[in-house]
DNA sequence: ATGGATAAATGACCTTGGGTCGGATATAAT
DNA sequence: ATTATATCCGACCCAAGGTCATTTATCCAT
């Protein structure tokens, strides 16, 4: 429903988001309907309920549409760590935030080896500064809840990160039909699962920081 | 210079692996000329002297070649680690290796989310049992060096690929020509290079089991 | 040497899908 | 009402991965 009931254009700068948030809305629904292979931008428009001509007025190319959408998802995941984090629970929430925020795992798998050559410069350069200042976010839940010093806990985050998007990817191809794999691969294929392998990730890179706290 | 002077077809085995070998050597020729991103399989064959229905006898896809260039790329860097690695040095020559191997890293990063949407079954699951092999050897590599109990080497070797699969994809944003980075964004463009970020990932990951193997 | 039989090689062709553009028209301004 | 503006539309373009009927190099039995 982006527009009222008897207009069709968006004029206002509030119609043309609403618009937009229309086009980002249809399109979680194609991934989750689809997958992300199903999404084409004909078929987005048609969900949308518009021609293609004016789902380019809205999104510049089908990386910057991804690109919003996992932004979102990331601003999601940094205010679900912020509010649910606290000393004592700070590795289970860091392993299980990520599996919960819709669509993050796979936007983050996918997104990084793409939108650097399909992404406009301007629109790509604002958005990492947004990234880059989401991530100093999460460096900072963590710097105070470890009580590391915070350089430590500064590299402690990036490397996390670094784990957090190869455990991403090795979750996409857990993801396959275990119908479709051959009885030897099973186990191979389950422990890719995000699940799997991220929690050991977490414990390995941010449990020594509660130590070194009261060291330091 | 696949074929022999008078020869222009492949019949016996020995010429038919010659082809797929010039094929993959054409391949890497290109990528490093023109990047991933100018390879289409039209140039390929005008440069590996064959017509494009002929490259798609050897080649069942583009994402098969890569992956062909990928297993490849793995095997040298297990071979290089194994022969390198030892107790002193281990974490430098695990941080360093990677990007000794020409294209591991780019196709580290590119290829784990394509290859099982665009690889044949078979030939995937083919691929998918000797790179875990690959992958157990590295783990042996590290048990073996450390001194530590195979299961926690295992958990840290896992935790490393995870490090290495996300600076790998990292490091593809800090390839960028940074003639075109505005000066703000700078340092953290060259902060996401894999030389930069994976060597702090290799200490944390890897220094405990050094402490833990005396402990234990 | 000769004549099929086999299968490698070819390139015109197909399909898909991202992206564009000039004309049509809803909305706002006067 | 008239005009100006900018949204909207969808037919169109093009790149690129992949296919297939046909051609022909090579092999082998005679």
């Amino acid at each position: 429903m982006p527009l009222a009931e008897n207009r069709k254009r968006a004029r206002s700068d509030a119609e043309k988001k609403a618009r937009k948030a229309a086009i980002l809305a249809a399109a979680r629904a194609m991934i989750g309907k689809d997958g992300f292979e199903g999404v084409t931008m004909n078929e987005l428009a048609r969900r949308a309920d518009l021609s293609k001509g004016t789902l380019y007025l809205y999104v510049r190319s089908k990386e910057e549409l991804f690109l919003a959408l996992f932004e979102n998802a990331l601003e999601d995941l940094v205010v679900r760590i912020e509010s649910e984090a606290d000393a004592a629970n700070l590795l289970e929430v860091m392993a299980r935030a990520p599996q919960e925020v819709p669509l993050f795992l796979p936007l983050l798998a996918r997104l990084m080896s793409v939108i650097d050559i399909n992404v406009a410069d301007e629109p790509l350069f604002a958005a990492k500064r947004r990234m880059f200042a989401l991530g100093a976010r999460v460096g900072e839940v963590i710097a105070n809840l470890t009580g590391a010093p915070h350089e430590e806990a500064r590299d402690a985050a990036s490397v996390l990160m670094l784990a957090m998007q190869g455990a991403a990817q090795s979750d996409l191809s857990a993801q396959r039909d275990p119908a479709t794999i051959p009885d030897d691969l099973k186990p191979a294929y389950a422990a890719h699962a995000f699940a799997r392998r991220f929690p050991a990730a977490v414990r390995l890179i941010l449990g020594p920081l509660f130590q070194n706290a009261t060291a330091a």
